[in-house]
DNA sequence: GCAATCTCGGATATTCCTTGTCCTGGTTAT
DNA sequence: ATAACCAGGACAAGGAATATCCGAGATTGC
């Protein structure tokens, strides 16, 4: 047995990839979106899915409507939401190193008064997160539309809109 | 209740912190240090502890003797050793977003000859990825050792050596 | 106005991973 | 030879991510 490390990296929940997919989904459709159609379409259990939309409704970035013809609606362009926005609403804002303050224990333990700024680790770590961060805040939901409509040769958003229109 | 999404971002297993702690720690002694040593120093369980230090020690950062006198020890330079080293040693080498092919399902699927290429939102999250990663590439064991001493006026790592060197 | 129907929302189980411990075997210095 | 250390795996406990269900509320059509 030659297998190495096996340890998973920082992890991602799955619900970033669906928020992130139906938000291009949203994008392009004219009324709101159910949760069961984006569920249909993405081929995920819809139950789960909900609670990612729900998150989003949360952050303010979509907007829920209730009753028969409901769903799902951006609150503003989908040029004004950034990736960011949409992984934070969905994970949570929290940082991927959480400081457990090591240098507070142990023998050569630090007092509190000399603790005020972060160690340097904590330090380093953040500021890898902080350019983590900014990328996908450089990137908006209408960028993706963009990118997915230019690997397909124009044919995804136009078979995403027909198919939203579609089928009710 | 008017809390807020609550649920946790991309986390880092708390091994990455001991890890470069350690690291420090490492850097600073003349001979090597063993596991024992290093989980009294920070307060932590030693059986946890020596996994962590066992995957740095699979990844080629240091180098473990047995015997008496044993340890571990670097196997080159502390100020060669990026803290993008470390993290990836403790935590594995996989991306925090990994692709489900989302776009493989449901009605709209593409066909597998048009996902060769990775889709837009796959290469977004790769980017910030790229970007995280470069900025622990651009910090070294011994930038880290440097700026904790700047932090404590010189004296923690007098104090460290010392302790090292005291009290086998 | 009223009922039916469809929607979201939160509370609830289940599975998996991370955390943590322990034990056996192998290697080195005294 | 003995003692001290590392290496690796098996194993248990806790918690988070995954997945599902049922109730509350709103809109449509009559």
């Amino acid at each position: 047995m030659s297998e190495i490390a096996r340890v998973l990296v920082m992890k991602l929940s799955n619900g970033v990839e669906w928020g992130l997919h139906c938000c291009v989904s949203i994008s392009q459709s004219d009324g709101p979106v159910s949760a069961a159609r984006l569920a249909e379409l993405h081929g995920v259990p819809p139950s789960y899915l909900a609670k990612h939309l729900q998150a989003l409704s949360r952050a303010g970035i979509v907007r829920s409507t209730p009753g028969p013809v409901g769903g799902y609606a951006f609150t503003r362009p989908a040029a004004e939401v950034s990736v960011l926005q949409v992984v934070q609403a969905v994970d949570g804002p929290e940082p991927a190193f959480r400081c457990t303050e090591i240098r507070r224990r142990g023998p050569l333990a630090l007092s509190p008064e000399r603790c005020e700024k972060p160690c340097a680790v904590s330090r380093a770590m953040a500021t890898a997160e902080t350019a983590w961060r900014e990328a996908l805040a450089g990137i908006s939901v209408a960028d993706l539309a963009g990118r997915i409509d230019q690997d397909s040769s124009g044919t995804a958003m136009r078979d995403l809109r027909s198919w939203l229109a579609g089928a009710p």
